[in-house]
DNA sequence: TATGAAAAGGCAACATAGTTGCAAAATCTA
DNA sequence: TAGATTTTGCAACTATGTTGCCTTTTCATA
């Protein structure tokens, strides 16, 4: 990997960090790192056993609570009980997200996306219920395993 | 209680639990009552404390498991990362759910609507993402909730 | 309504997931 | 670079979910 690259990415991470008043430590840089170096979401385990050898598990735990309260990243609720983890946009920020964007899970390659791009449906309730917050899930084929 | 309703309670579960296939025993009778006394949905540990006194936790788990196989009730996905189960409406059988409503969240009472007269809309998806299922959960306030 | 095969339940033991308090280590401010 | 503050690691604990095996219950049929 060329160093101007690497240096970018460090940059990068601890910018995001101090941005959000976090101090810059080696578990929050390398979970947020496993982030940035790939496209979908993260389970608790995936993050574990990437950075677990090196991080203790109770401090994965409270790295992501972190990063969720600070909203750099957000929780995607799926059907079999296992909460996933995405970077948040930009906007998102102390908490406040601003995710209306749908989230997509590859049935074949169970990889998760956020669809940035398709915003929520407005959806219309019966009388007396008041929606605060939208949460899709496509369950489907991805592009890459839709052969 | 009149004896009449009671009856007809009993009736009913055990009319449900054989055109299921399944033997009528004292858990299934109880936890499928559980479902039918109250309108929102039961997170497993609702189900464990009301149900859990006479039976082994265990059987609430393969119970539970049964019940979602046969398609006599269906799984809600949750933020909270804590599954809930709410009953099917009938023309769920044989695992095969047709439970294309929504579901409802109510952020103050924490209960859990099938909203079974809103559909889930049609999601336009990016090129190459094909769906084939799509789960919404809208969290707000309820009915009840909303004074 | 008695009986035996099949299904379901209970128990024990285990595996995984998540939490809490506290002392040690790292980070940041100045 | 020193000291206050934050974060981490460890240990212990609770909660959640699973598996194997033996006992009990259910149900079909005689």
């Amino acid at each position: 990997m060329p160093r101007q690259a690497t240096q970018d990415i460090e940059t990068r991470i601890a910018a995001l960090l101090k941005r959000c008043d976090l101090s810059v430590t080696d578990s929050r840089r390398k979970i947020l790192q496993l982030f940035l170096e790939q496209p979908g979401a993260l389970a608790h385990g995936d993050i574990e056993r990437k950075a677990g050898e090196k991080f203790d598990r109770v401090t994965v735990y409270r790295t992501l609570q972190t990063f969720v309260e600070k909203g750099i990243i957000h929780t995607i609720p799926t059907a079999d009980n296992s909460i996933r983890y995405a970077l948040c946009k930009d906007e998102c920020s102390g908490g406040h997200h601003h995710d209306h964007h749908i989230h997509f899970v590859c049935s074949q390659c169970d990889n998760t996306y956020c669809l940035d791009d398709v915003v929520t449906p407005d959806i219309k309730l019966p009388k007396g219920y008041q929606a605060e917050h939208v949460e899709v899930v496509v369950e489907g084929v991805c592009k890459n395993c839709k052969a």
